[in-house]
DNA sequence: GTATATGCAAAGGTTTTGCACAGCC
DNA sequence: GGCTGTGCAAAACCTTTGCATATAC
């Protein structure tokens, strides 16, 4: 909210509805997903009007998309520490720290110089469960 | 080719068309990308046919998808086995063998039990050059 | 008052689906 | 001949865009 302000950006009745809906979201929400909802508690937003301001949300930092299998999601900023670790059997969603993902982010550095965001994308494979059988 | 058959399925002049271009392609082609290819070589394939035919060849075996910035991809399975490093400044992109994916697979899996397949997502993340300055 | 935000309507692009017909085995 | 694959057309989505109007500052 004040983060829009900084930016010289308006505070509309539009932005505060979609701003507390993101601020009450947990996790990962699609824009589709995010339009719907914000449609649902407050119709008369134009589907423009969220999708703009999502794109706007996250040029201000306060929200950030990564990819998942089912596509991008957003995510707010302060909730974007982790890689994701997707089952691709069961669906399941496991998290790496940050300090485990650093130690991921050192070893492609050694070698590459190449400084690894791997929260960005998610990381598929097969949970523990479904790799034992 | 024979991998179709192996699987009941039929040999049509269509699917020859498609494999064909599969077969051709090198590195990442968009679904889209790879419909307007193949129906300029080869007009009256439907788009409906395609997008049915690279699915199955998904199934069969034949092909993969993977997840850039730009969206999904398809590529070939034996050209799969390395992992994506996009420079999100640059775009420019690099890649990991698979030798070393593994190396950073176990430190995952030491932690998790969790069997990453890195191959599915890219990683994101500033090249040498980029993360310099 | 003025620059910015919104609504509206339309278009854009990709992908999916149902159904009748065609064609591979 | 029977089951599978294809074309066609339409729809389903999601997202973007241009422009006139409304409104926050």
């Amino acid at each position: 909210m004040t983060r829009l302000r900084e930016h010289g950006l308006r505070m509309t009745p539009q932005r505060r509805a979609i701003v507390s809906e993101v601020m009450r979201a947990q996790g990962h929400i699609s824009p589709a997903q995010m339009a719907r909802t914000i449609q649902g508690e407050m119709p008369g937003v134009n589907a423009s009007t969220i999708y703009r301001t999502l794109t706007l949300l996250e040029e201000v930092g306060v929200l950030q998309h990564s990819h998942l299998e089912s596509g991008a999601e957003y995510h707010k900023t302060e909730e974007a520490q982790h890689v994701h670790l997707t089952c691709s059997r069961c669906g399941r969603d496991d998290a790496l720290s940050l300090r485990e993902a650093d130690k991921l982010g050192s070893l492609i550095h050694a070698h590459h110089g190449f400084v690894a965001d791997l929260t960005h994308f998610a990381i598929t494979g097969l949970c523990a469960d479904c790799a034992e059988p």
